[in-house]
RNA sequence: GGCCCUAUCGUCUAAUGGUUAGGACGCCAGGUUUUCAUCCUGGUAAUCGGGGUCCGAUUCCCCGUGGGGCUGCCA
């Protein structure tokens, strides 16, 4: 069997999204699980809509990732394109796609149009208006050679139309959805070549993908409608086709095809959230797969064995965050601290001024309650700062000010003459007939200033690490009974 | 409108011509606990409708219906 060669293809209109995300993670997964090659492809073939950065962003943001491409152009090392079978960004192959469109022309299988746009557009109410379909009417198609000869001569505006023939069926059997069949008398005559001399996606992929040996067509099911058209050019060109398969489409909460519009869908986004990379992959590959187990997380390896088409579903799957967030908690309770630490630095630039072993508690502590790294700030600022907060927060229950104010009293006592440590104030609480709330309750507060915090003796034990770590303890549990 | 794809809990999904239709997230309740989180236990909730084929269909077929995609000199 041949070698498997896989694509990714994006055209750089903006960041690299989550759906463009799930393509290329299966281009990857594929390719590796068969010994392959996993290529990326930059499908800058429209001029209007290309964003500069945006290159830079998706290879970049792939890296980030861990799918990194075997070909392409290469991330940020001095080298700019790696592979034999370059560019690989089509702007850059321009030549080769005219040439290919002129032995079209010849052979009969494409032809010159040179209809405007206004004709165009014309012909297209018209047909609407008839409840016709909105097909081009072949109108160039019945130029003589000379009148052709003469407008090319007069360099007036063109492009190169696919000549479609009726009548026929095209049938092809798609990785994911078996076989599919179109009549050649729903495929418009497709522009393959605009008249700014840039090809369209059709030509420009058929194209790359024959000359890049592309053995497998992994991209999402928009483009099954298109696939006729592409199959015919294999033909007309005499090449053997690839193989496709036409991946279950993302949709938004309101079931639409995922777009740009439907907000926080850049990858980009995502990791300046603070979710991680295995995450984000572990959530995005079960978006139109899955192992048939039971098995939730996987390691890219774990996934590179699992894979395969036959496991990839055939209905659009909606892109909900709650799972993700889930996946990202576990990932993060799963990592250690020093790894966590490295990857906390971004999001609490606070943490390099203290002690290593200061922060490497901190994080003990918030492993297991974090959801993203960004939350980190928010959680632990009391370990920073005194904390703001309102006295009434102090009473546990139904306890009164009184009571909470003398149990905090003698807490302080028992503190600050006795050493820090948990069976010293559960022995002090016990043999004082004290209620565990109406002590452990205030003391919590007092420190973080929180409803919801870590428990008061691990605060304690992350402050103790510190020299002053004593002071800075009663002192707050000071500055809260004299706020009662 | 035309063409194409598609249909199991709210969401991601599993399963088989015969199951109490399974798991996960979410949600709810309980346990652990000073709060939160973690952890543990339990609960909630689904086969789009109608015909066929069959002893038996959620599964196979047909017809509807719903949803989606395409219908650009966008990709």
């Amino acid at each position: 069997m041949s070698q498997i060669r896989v694509r990714f293809g994006p055209s750089p209109t903006g960041n690299l999204h989550v759906g463009g995300l799930r393509t290329a993670l299966y281009d990857y997964l594929f390719a590796k699980k068969n010994k392959g090659t996993y290529i990326l492809r930059i499908e800058d073939t429209d001029k209007a809509r290309t964003v500069p950065g945006a290159l830079d962003n998706i290879v970049q943001t792939l890296h980030e990732l861990g799918l990194t491409s075997d070909e392409g152009p290469y991330w940020n090392n001095g080298v700019k394109v790696r592979g034999d079978f370059g560019p690989y960004q089509q702007s850059e192959r321009l030549s080769l796609y005219s040439k290919h469109a002129g032995e079209l022309v010849k052979n009969k299988h494409a032809y010159y149009c040179f209809c405007t746009p206004e004709r165009l557009e014309e012909l297209r109410n018209t047909q609407e208006a008839a409840h016709q379909p909105p097909k081009y009417d072949k109108h160039c198609l019945k130029l003589t050679p000379e009148e052709v000869n003469q407008k090319l001569l007069n360099q007036e505006k063109h492009v190169v139309r696919l000549n479609v023939p009726a009548d026929q069926t095209i049938t092809f059997t798609d990785m994911v959805h078996g076989e599919i069949s179109i009549s050649s008398n729903d495929v418009d005559d497709q522009v393959l070549l605009k008249s700014d001399g840039y090809p369209t996606y059709h030509l420009a992929s058929v194209v790359d993908d024959h000359l890049m040996k592309i053995s497998h067509v992994i991209r999402g099911e928009e483009w099954i409608p298109s696939t006729p058209k592409h199959i015919l050019l294999y033909a007309a060109f005499e090449w053997d086709q690839p193989q496709f398969a036409h991946l279950p489409l993302l949709l938004s909460k309101s079931k639409k095809k995922l777009s740009k519009r439907d907000g926080d869908v850049a990858v980009k986004d995502f990791l300046k959230q603070g979710y991680l990379p295995e995450a984000l992959i572990n959530f995005v590959v079960f978006l139109g797969w899955n192992p048939k187990t039971e098995q939730e997380i996987f390691t890219i390896d774990e996934l590179v064995e699992q894979f395969s088409f036959g496991k990839v579903n055939k209905s659009g799957a909606v892109f909900d965050l709650d799972k993700l967030d889930w996946i990202n908690g576990m990932y993060i309770r799963k990592m250690d601290v020093k790894e966590l630490y490295d990857k906390i630095l971004l999001f609490l630039p606070e943490a390099e001024t203290k002690p290593k072993s200061f922060i490497y508690k901190i994080l003990e502590l918030e492993r297991e309650r974090l959801k993203k790294l960004s939350e980190i700030g928010e959680r632990v600022k009391y370990f920073f700062s005194d904390p703001e907060y309102d006295p009434k927060l102090l009473i546990w229950k139904k306890a009164s000010k009184e009571n909470i104010k003398r149990n905090l009293s003698s807490t302080y006592e028992h503190i600050r003459s006795q050493e820090v440590s948990e069976d010293s104030i559960k022995k002090f609480i016990e043999e004082n007939n004290l209620k565990t709330g109406e002590v452990l309750w205030p003391l919590r507060v007092a420190l973080t200033g929180m409803e919801a915090s870590p428990g008061p003796f691990e605060i304690m034990d992350t402050f103790m690490v510190l020299p002053n770590g004593k002071e800075l303890i009663l002192n707050r549990i000071n500055k809260a009974i004299s706020s009662l």
